[in-house]
RNA sequence: GGGGUCGUAGUUAAGUUGGUUAUAACGCCGGCCUGUCACGCCGGAGGGCGUGGGUUCAAGUCCCAUCGGCCCCGCCA
């Protein structure tokens, strides 16, 4: 036996198998011991199959196969047959044969494992600890699986069209704007630190520069900032550059390796082009730069009708610049009335001091405002929002910005409630014309929407200075069921427009040398037109699997609070190895 | 930085208004069993309730603090 080569994986082998000797190696799934035939369920990353041990193999086979338990590693010979009469296992998919032992070699055995391979609901801690152990559950496999698939058809897409893989580094520069650096101090320069890319966006465009002309990276990028279910503290992108090009090249282009990427993950195909809208519509209609447009429900302004209305409260919103807002939700019988002023604590996440509703009856209105409008207005109303007789509409009336992200999340929220979502939709949407800056309250004055070297559209640049938040940027974003999956811009080739753009985003001459002088001095040596953009991998691979969590696409993941469980990283370093670095804990 | 939620045998959970030796299922261990596939039957072991304080005659049950998992806001060019 320990001679014998593995012949077949386990999940592969079918009827056309049968009469055949196989040698199979995997893991024990589950045995059912009968005293005389034995079964166990041989694991292996392909899948489940069947093996039985009859007390006539021999007694050193049948003795050994009693000390057989969960997750032990085996080794077996035998012939695959197909299984008596009616004794075919439907659920498994090689539940038509077995495999008759003839030889078993015990290559390893196995603790206990702490959990069950088939239960779907271990605690994530228990997961994570043992995480080596969770990856042998089939459902992340098929995960990773997947991921790989996904990662193999970018890289033979890329280079069909002519792109190259260029490796950047790790090791960079920290530089202002943008998430908080991972920081690695350096031995040789005291108190002085390298920062882990956020991405390798400078790097790309200077091998533009370089003429190199097609890039593209399986990158991993560092962001320490807070998680989320789809954030993590490193992740992967489909990092892309192109020179010579416009906004349509990189599109088309990206709407190619898209194809390719579900034709061969999904066997899906996509019609393409794929639909746009621009910042202000998205907003305007969904209320979120990266709408889910699997469903309607769309955001309505209904501030003209009611600025004038005998409800004061929406009145005096309107009177101080605000807006009311309204969305429907068709049907919505099954909110009961306690749902609906839970909402309220829903949309006060998002900074919306109320939200008002009303049930839609034949004649009236079942609702905490209905008293305060003339029956006019609520005609108005329920004409503009095209209401019928068991919907129900919800306003908010605040600011422009509470009234999208209130209203724009309470879409979601509802919409999932009441399943209109189709999960086996893919909805794809481009935005377009996204603003260059906005204006920061936190930090008083404009930062960038995307990132500095975003290039203007070049005909609004004189409102660089009258108007900096109207400037758009050559930047789009590409959405899939309401999660932004990439993003990317042409960037800016010229010295004065880069100038330009520092100034309005007060980044003096000084400190824009300071921190990206190299990319300034680049752009002054025959810098061509170029732009890019960068998906995300791991939300792809997450909307692909339909994963519910990014931890569930990623190999060894990091809690929220970026520790990993299974090594226990970040740990305490010694003394010595901080000495070295000339660091020292406050 | 903030809000929410969870933490009880290996695992998943139940534990009433605080009240004798803390339940169940699965798993585990032993025995029996030649066709099962969540095998079956009989028997058994296993935790003191995340941790530390406090209230009380009495604390998984109440209070405070703390640690950890998850979700969200802020943050994420």
């Amino acid at each position: 036996m320990t001679k014998d080569k593995r012949t077949h994986y386990c999940g592969n082998l079918d009827i056309s198998h049968n009469g055949q000797e196989v040698v199979l190696m995997g893991w024990a799934h589950r045995r059912r011991d009968h005293g005389g035939v034995i079964f166990v369920d041989l694991r292996d990353r392909e899948g489940l199959v069947q093996v039985v041990f009859n007390p006539d193999a021999g007694e050193n086979v049948h003795s050994e196969a009693h000390k057989i338990r969960s997750e032990y590693v085996l080794a077996v010979k035998g012939k695959v047959r197909i299984r008596p009469d009616g004794m075919n296992n439907t659920a498994l998919k090689t539940g038509e044969i077995e495999v008759v032992v003839s030889d078993l070699e015990i290559m390893n055995e196995s603790k206990t494992p702490p959990f069950s391979f088939d239960d779907e609901d271990i605690s994530e801690n228990i997961r994570l600890k043992y995480r080596y152990l969770d990856l042998r559950r089939p459902m992340i496999q098929k995960n990773l699986f997947l991921r790989s698939r996904l990662a193999a058809a970018t890289r033979r897409y890329f280079e069909e069209n002519g792109f190259i893989e260029v490796e950047t580094p790790f090791l960079g520069k920290s530089t202002p704007e943008g998430a908080r650096d991972y920081l690695v101090p350096s031995r040789i320069y005291k108190g002085m630190f390298y920062a882990l890319p956020q991405s390798p966006q400078l790097f790309k465009q200077l091998l533009m520069v370089s003429g190199f002309d097609r890039y593209y990276q399986i990158a991993k990028c560092f962001r320490d900032e807070d998680l989320r279910a789809d954030r993590q503290p490193e992740f992967t992108q489909i990092d892309v550059e192109m020179s010579f090009v416009t906004e349509e090249d990189i599109m088309s282009m990206m709407e190619g390796l898209l194809k390719s990427i579900f034709k061969v993950c999904l066997g899906k195909d996509l019609s393409l082009p794929l639909p746009r809208l621009t910042y202000a519509e998205a907003i305007n209609r969904y209320g979120k730069d990266n709408p889910d447009v699997r469903f309607g429900m769309e955001i309505v302004d209904i501030t003209p009708i009611v600025k004038n209305s005998g409800f004061k409260l929406f009145t005096e919103v309107a009177a101080s610049g605000g807006v009311i807002k309204a969305i429907k939700a068709e049907q919505a019988s099954a909110l009961s009335r306690k749902d609906l002023d839970s909402l309220k604590d829903f949309v006060a996440i998002y900074g919306a001091k109320g939200l008002a509703w009303a049930k839609i009856n034949a004649n009236d209105w079942t609702s905490p405002i209905f008293k305060f409008f003339k029956p006019e207005e609520v005609e108005n109303i329920g004409k503009k929002m095209n209401a019928k007789e068991g919907d129900i509409i919800f306003f908010v009336a605040d600011t422009p910005k509470i009234v999208s992200e209130s209203l724009g999340n309470l879409r979601l929220n509802l919409a999932k409630k009441l399943n209109m979502i189709d999960a086996n939709m893919l909805a794809f949407t481009w935005i377009t014309e996204f603003p260059l800056m906005e204006f920061s309250e936190t930090e008083k004055r404009f930062v960038s929407t995307h990132h500095p070297f975003t290039s203007p559209v070049l005909k609004d640049l004189p409102l660089m200075i009258t108007d900096p938040g109207k400037v758009r940027a050559k930047a789009y974003d590409l959405v899939l069921n309401g999660s932004e999956i990439g993003g990317g811009s042409i960037r800016i080739h010229n010295k004065d427009v880069q100038s330009q753009v520092f100034s309005a985003l007060r980044i003096s001459d000084e400190d824009a040398k300071l921190k990206f002088g190299f990319l300034l001095d680049a752009l002054e040596y025959g810098a061509p037109p170029h732009g890019g953009l960068a998906f995300g991998l791991d939300r792809l691979t997450m909307i692909i699997t339909k994963a519910e969590s990014i931890r569930d696409v990623i190999a060894f993941p990091k809690t929220q609070k970026a520790a990993c469980l299974m090594t226990d990283a970040p740990n305490k370093v010694s003394i010595e190895q901080l000495m070295e670095l000339s660091l020292k804990i406050v």
